[in-house]
DNA sequence: AAAGGGTTTTGCATTTCTGCAAAGGTGGCG
DNA sequence: CGCCACCTTTGCAGAAATGCAAAACCCTTT
């Protein structure tokens, strides 16, 4: 039995498929058929029930797992054992909604990578929840804490929203001093029914009724926003970015939100993870400080 | 960094060499030796100080010892989870003084393997203490019990020994009625300084002060005595297997000394490991019981 | 009903890996 | 001193694994 083919074995049993395994180990789905094939023929079991749609485990694959989760946090220590104390290697995937994915994580990555030249690092913005199990990713970002799964969960930073627009646009509309002059202008937000978090809805939560021009992503409400094309609310940390958007009204409306950070439970004892969670923790919390602190009042 | 490379460092660190290694994994030495190199620039890290007496861990490679033995008890344990609750599967390497390894192993190793035709038994017969934790095998049978290492021992059973020669020789030779008459014959014995362990020395015990006929194998001495060599002390359950050959003075000299099963203590939560200690330990004990009871008084 | 995007599977050219044989070194032994 | 046994390393031919492209299939969508 070849050692490596477990490690295939664990791409697909994520992937749910070959293609999906092959694209994420950087290898062609018909070589990771194959050693899946030669594992099934060491081991003298069948591991997947393969279909034209793809590769579902099978109860023996079940029950290798756990066991094959086994091996690759020993291999992880193993690595880990030899990368010297101070630098940092490998692949690091996070998962990010795309407000953090735009504005704080290519700064906070980029001086990470700097420092960790053989380090790794993917930033995947989805409008969606991960499915961190199934190592979509290695940590994710999130707006709110989750439930269930066997998880870790700590606060990265709070951050704040505001409304915003382009002075452009404040200077040929009707003046806004208080809540009750926003009817009749034009509002950029989210789509409502592709809101995946509560946490999101922060047009409803300051009243507001209706939205002229919405998106699922917040850089493109701020693409909008920074055109002219009307009022939304917006992360502060992401305004510095946008010349010429102004805040308003933030007496009357500010929103106060948390980002938090969520890794496997089992990557709790691995140094070099705790090392990665602690890095971007202090990145990110130094750039929404620094991002905020711009802010023209 | 393939997975597999792993397995190899791991044959290289107990062989102390690629040659050894590769006889080991039954591949060849180059090849074992680009395995290494190629895991090195992986790993980015010096395992092994080269010289041309063979490969010892260097610093980096010590580190990592202790976490490459641990992925690969993870693996046994994922190839445990899948071997269905019946069949042993794999290989077992026994080492065994020649004795065991001549009149026991090759009956109790040959009904395990009819039981379990995936499995794959070496028999080791060895004049010498084996070095378990260089994984020279899977468990030892032992004379007496070790008292160092990272060893767990059961007692197998306890078998007897006594004088013994061939019919032909008796009738040849002036009748022995007691221990006096043992003078003036030809004894047949172990070679004094290769005697590895104090249980052995057999002769000392019954007050015989010179051997004529020495060898380190008792295999070699039960040969000779079959031919009529002399007397010699052999294994009460050696003796079925030699026709013609007798025991004398039953009474007056009769040795009694125990089997050993040692394992490394890391197997002792493998289940396979256990099935396979218990189903040695079964067959010796019964294989010891017939052949004894066979004996012609 | 047909087309499109997703999957697995298969055939083939290419790259990579492996085994063998020879070369080069080093220590032990007569 | 030279020889022998053992090791590693290197060069090369054959075997094996890999990637690519195409085919076949299923599900969804137009």
């Amino acid at each position: 039995m070849d050692w490596d083919d477990l490690r295939i074995f664990l791409a697909v049993a994520r992937a749910d498929s070959l293609s999906g395994a092959g694209r994420r180990l950087g290898i062609d789905a018909s070589t990771v058929g194959r050693r899946v094939a030669r594992l099934e023929g060491a081991l003298g079991a069948k591991l997947f029930v393969k279909t034209p749609q793809g590769y579902g485990l099978a109860p023996e694959g079940e029950r290798l797992l756990p066991h094959a989760e086994a091996v690759e946090a020993a291999m992880g220590s193993a690595q880990e054992a030899l990368s010297g104390p101070g630098d940092l290697t490998g692949q690091l995937r996070i998962g990010a909604p795309d407000g953090c994915a735009n504005y704080l994580l290519p700064q906070v990555c980029a001086r990470l990578s700097e420092a960790h030249p053989r380090l790794e690092i993917q930033i995947v913005a989805l409008p969606r929840v991960f499915n961190l199990s199934k190592r979509e990713a290695d940590m994710a970002v999130a707006v709110s804490q989750p439930q269930a799964g066997r998880l870790v969960v700590q606060r990265l930073t709070d951050y704040q929203l505001h409304l915003a627009a382009h002075e452009d646009y404040l200077r040929a509309h009707p003046p806004i001093r208080g809540r009750a002059d926003l009817r009749g202008h034009r509002m950029i937000g989210y789509i409502a029914d592709m809101i995946f978090d509560r946490e999101l809805d922060y047009l409803a939560e300051t009243g507001v009724e209706w939205a002229a021009l919405t998106s699922n992503s917040v850089s493109v409400q701020m693409q909008a926003i920074r055109m002219g094309a009307g009022l939304g609310i917006v992360h502060d940390f992401a305004i510095p970015f946008c010349p010429g958007v102004r805040r308003v009204l933030t007496d009357e409306i500010s929103l106060r939100r948390s980002f938090w950070l969520i890794r496997h439970a089992d990557d709790r004892r691995s140094q070099r993870m705790n090392r990665l969670a602690e890095a971007l923790a202090q990145g990110i919390r130094a750039e929404v400080a620094r991002l905020q602190a711009r802010l023209i009042p």
